[in-house]
DNA sequence: ACGCTGATGAAG
DNA sequence: TTCATCAGCGTT
């Protein structure tokens, strides 16, 4: 039975959250399509003292949305071409999000080879910067409710995810967060065919 | 290994 | 007001 996460799920401890998010389907409603995958890696960003998560920088214009509600989309511009979508967790005032990395593509496939411009099915979600290419994310998600309304959810399937199938390692591109770097906050599943370049 | 690209925050 | 930096990607 699907059921769309509620608020609720984001409200704790965003190392939890993002554990529990894998396997998750994250559906994102354009017009009347509609596209999904499952996500199989994501990576913990907490607080204002960890020095690779963007809230270290304090409270600004572009880490306001992680200071408030949990269960929010945190959307960026990285690089100048690229968006990156996270969702909000822990409790309001407290900074923190877990950034997709990347899906199993799902529904839709053909509506995002056209947004990625690839055929390759690997080649479609398996990045920050890809699946927000291929879900047609961009700022105009920064901030909105995760929610049907809103065009952008995500729905737990039953689809089961063991313990023995989740790994950790160290974020990826954060090397400038001197000893946050090495933080094994980075949780994707084992067997996937679709994570993001090591 | 490198260039693309523009928002962001720090420096001046 | 400029400047270096960046939670990435594709091509070389």
């Amino acid at each position: 039975m699907k059921k769309v996460l509620p608020k609720q799920f984001y409200e704790r401890d965003t190392h939890i959250v993002a554990a529990e998010l894998l396997g998750k389907i994250l559906v994102r409603g354009v017009g009347d399509k509609k596209i999904t995958g499952r996500i199989t890696e994501v990576e913990a960003y907490v607080g204002e003292d960890d020095l690779a998560c963007h809230a270290s920088k304090g409270r600004t214009l572009r880490t306001e949305v992680m200071f408030g509600e949990a269960g929010r989309a945190y959307v960026y511009l990285i690089y100048g071409m690229y968006h990156c979508l996270n969702v909000v967790t822990d409790q309001k005032a407290f900074p923190a999000a877990v950034l997709i990395r990347a899906l199993e593509p799902i529904e839709g496939i053909d509506l995002m080879k056209n947004y990625r411009s690839t055929e390759q099915l690997t080649r479609l979600t398996t990045g920050p910067g890809k699946l927000c290419d291929a879900l047609a994310i961009t700022k105009k998600q920064n901030g909105v409710p995760l929610s049907r309304s809103a065009g952008i959810h995500i729905e737990d399937d039953d689809f089961t995810v063991r313990k023995n199938d989740i790994v950790t390692s160290p974020r990826i591109g954060v090397d400038y967060a001197k000893h946050c770097a090495q933080y094994p906050w980075r949780y994707y599943l084992k067997d996937s065919k679709f994570l993001s370049r090591t």
